[in-house]
DNA sequence: TGCCTGTGCTGCAATTTCTGCATCGGATAG
DNA sequence: CTATCCGATGCAGAAATTGCAGCACAGGCA
């Protein structure tokens, strides 16, 4: 859209952090870029940002402004998704940011079931701990989040939250697979391999054990849970993850590990956020994308 | 604002029902607006506006985007302010659509005040009956709304709502005017004079008619409040405003005119009602005008 | 200290974009 | 049927934007 470019550039300014930078990955001169950025600057009455000798920095109405470009930019988007539903086209995209455990099993899905019916929708897939997945939704640069335990800062709207008891998982021929529940005591013999404190199964796990006299300590820490679960499928060890993110009983994936509920006395269920934005209208293909999950979610998570 | 100047134009456009006509009061040749709105639409892949042999109309895609346009306009506007703000400035502009009721004495005084601490800051203030004042709401070309008994559209947010019982103005030599306070069927022996139904007051008397068995005619009809209230002083006539139009006992008003409250039986208080357009954040000047003048309601009429 | 690198900024010429005039084609009101 | 008002368009001049080259400045490094 033409009569945003100069708004748009100074975003790519504050990304970058110079103006030789973002004139680069922009395609164009620095001097063009600087010139708007100066004009603008003059229209305005107030430096945008202050230059530092080694790039620029937003001033404090510089952040005033990049709000309102973010704001306006994704704005008009969901305008011209309106009007390109109102055109009968199916068109749009959707960017999301999600944590790991969505991955393998349940965005897939998702995303196949919705384009099947939408081809024209496009996605794009952002791995993000939770508190980068709120970053991105606050500059925009997703239309929403799908994140466990996140921490909740006041910009984000929840959609739709599901709970999400922890699963202990281990290799099919590990002596605990006989039960059809685990204690958290009944690991305590094994090695133990988890996730770091940044994501939210860890982060349970630590606040469960402050109430109990034992402790599960780390054999193996990993921020991969696709490594957790092979590692767990090769030795004897446990690990812990959420459902979603385990194939159920009905998939047709053969794997070597097994996952058996957590005692809910031992430790919470963990809940997994759809959250967007606060004040956000969507546009059209994300909310509709959102209401297909949150209709699975009641599907398979019926209370 | 440069970037969206040619937003404006079409906003323009949109008003005026013509290019040509849009031209003019823009000072630019119809050419010029023209082919911007043509390549607007180019960019767009749609057209806003349908031509008809007579001026343009918008589109449904218009409609759309029109709606997005003034959200734009106004936000910059907001932005602006509050950048000013933080440069230590303390100018802006309020606009504020109201009843007549609050053009004699509120208004006038409270702007008054507002300006003596804020000198930079401008005011228009537009008689608007309280439908069209929503809709001046709704297409950002006022800030605040200031009305009775508004019609409650569903994009409009109430910030606060003032319980204005009606009274009965008459001469001050006015048989009536030696009560304290009045009875509707008091009234009947005297002639009436109303405003018309598009007004609070006079759609609360109808209301109230329904219940009993004597009706208030009208001898004189008018759409103005200061006209009812001078013809009044002149002739033995009975009328009915709210207070808050209403010369108060402190005020160094002089008036052949006096006014005794209604007795609550027989008619419902009018409510005054200060409202915004839903969701959206008002200029820095704007909200704090909006602030006063709500500390001034709790203080005149605490309950 | 002196060199080097990277930054934002500016004068000037080429280029692109925009504007205004004159005019066309079409639809309606009288 | 005619007069009028409308939006669209070809073309030439005006205005804004861009890119090149170069400047001044500030830190990093030897």
């Amino acid at each position: 859209m033409r009569h945003l470019e100069t708004l748009r550039f100074v975003d790519v300014i504050a990304r970058a952090g110079s103006i030789r930078k973002a004139a680069d990955t922009l395609a164009i001169t620095s001097t063009a870029l600087n010139r708007r950025l100066l004009a603008l600057e003059d229209e305005l009455g107030v430096p945008i940002f202050e230059r530092l000798p080694r790039g620029v920095r937003l001033t404090a109405a510089g952040e005033l402004l990049i709000d309102h470009i973010r704001t306006q930019i994704s704005d008009l988007e969901r305008v011209r998704s309106q009007i390109a539903q109102l055109a009968g086209e199916r068109r749009g995209h959707v960017a999301i940011a999600c944590s790991q455990a969505l991955l393998p099993f349940f965005l897939p899905q998702q995303i196949s079931r919705y384009r099947a019916q939408n081809p024209g929708v496009t996605f794009s897939v952002n791995l993000r701990d939770r508190e980068a997945a709120e970053a991105a939704l606050i500059d925009h640069s997703v239309d929403l989040a799908l994140v466990l335990e996140p921490v909740r800062v006041a910009d984000i709207y929840t959609l739709y939250k599901v709970p999400q008891p922890i699963s202990a998982v281990m290799s099919v021929d590990h002596p605990l697979a006989a039960k059809p529940k685990i204690r958290l005591h009944d690991c305590v013999p094994y090695p133990i391999a988890l996730p770091n404190i940044r994501y939210g199964v860890r982060y349970l796990l630590e606040a469960a054990q402050m109430r109990v006299s034992y402790r599960l300590l780390p054999a193996v820490e990993s921020d991969s849970f696709e490594f957790l679960r092979n590692y767990a499928a090769v030795e004897h060890v446990i690990t812990f993850q959420v459902p979603i993110g385990l194939p159920d009983a009905q998939s047709d994936y053969s794997v070597p590990f097994c996952h058996r509920p957590v005692d809910g006395r031992d430790l919470p269920a963990a809940s997994l956020y759809l959250a967007q934005l606060k004040g956000r209208v969507l546009p059209v293909a994300a909310a509709r994308f959102a209401e297909q999950m949150m209709r699975e979610f009641a599907r398979r998570f019926a209370v």
